[in-house]
DNA sequence: ATCCTACATTGGACATTGTCTAAGTCAAGA
DNA sequence: TCTTGACTTAGACAATGTCCAATGTAGGAT
């Protein structure tokens, strides 16, 4: 994780505590969390961080293609610091659960000439749905 | 169209003019309007028609399978009448516009079993993200 | 080590999208 | 035509996200 911080303060990151803590909470293999859910967390460690400056860090580490969004439920978008290993989301449609989950081929070739109808397509992003282990246990 | 509305009686569904109004704004074969772009263009027909009745309708399309629910950008959610056709979306990163199209293969099969980690897979959704002509024309 | 200053943070108001409820209205069968 | 249970309404409320002016501070300059 300290690579993360190193390689932004390279980019001219002004490094701040607030800014420190978020990078934290995030680190982790299969992390999904909301905006809120970091803010709770960032807060344990930093009690007066506010919810703006968790937006607003969020939303850099973003646009600096460090973290991806992921919205699949129309609600909280989640964060997923994953960003430089592709992969694709396998989601629970009983409890929301998130799983990193890795694909065969490239998925942006099966999307032939004629599809695209004069689009320059760039990403493509899959999601699977279903029922987790979990929750097909106590059903 | 009218198809629609007939399948719905034939399930129990009490016609009255609000649902029927939410139905024709849906007519048609690109359309994938938010709840309140739905709102608005029915309220040009039918004035007195409140959010609360368009939010429940649409809900209720979506759980008689009748339209899809379309969320590609975590901001509102975006209803398809296109249910009875397999497809999938392309949307454009600058301007939001989406397009239903079309992939060669099944989706699905692309996740491998090792991949599933117990989930029964049920469902997929892929969204190609590009940039449209129109707005790569106006560069 | 201290000072400057541009950039970051804060708190709270505001915006957007969606949900809920109690009271009134109406479609459709008897 | 009447009745009744389902539908609609207005508006309050909830969840998520954005914006702004005032204040604070990281890190280079001295």
């Amino acid at each position: 994780m300290s690579d993360l911080l190193e390689r932004l303060r390279e980019r001219g990151w002004r490094l701040t505590a607030q800014r420190r803590v978020v990078a934290e909470v995030l680190n982790g293999d299969h992390v999904h969390y909301t905006a809120d859910e970091v803010h709770a967390r960032a807060s344990d460690r930093l009690p007066e961080i506010s919810r703006a400056t968790v937006y607003n860090t969020l939303g850099e580490l973003v646009s600096l293609g460090e973290v991806l969004e992921v919205s699949t439920d129309g609600r909280a978008k989640r964060y997923d610091p994953n960003a430089h290993h592709d992969h694709q989301h396998l989601v629970c449609s009983r409890c929301g659960t998130i799983r990193d989950v890795h694909v065969q081929g490239d998925p942006l070739t099966a999307l032939p000439e004629p599809e695209r109808y004069g689009f320059q397509v760039s990403e493509v992003t899959v999601t699977y749905r279903g029922i987790c282990p979990t929750c097909s246990a106590t059903t």
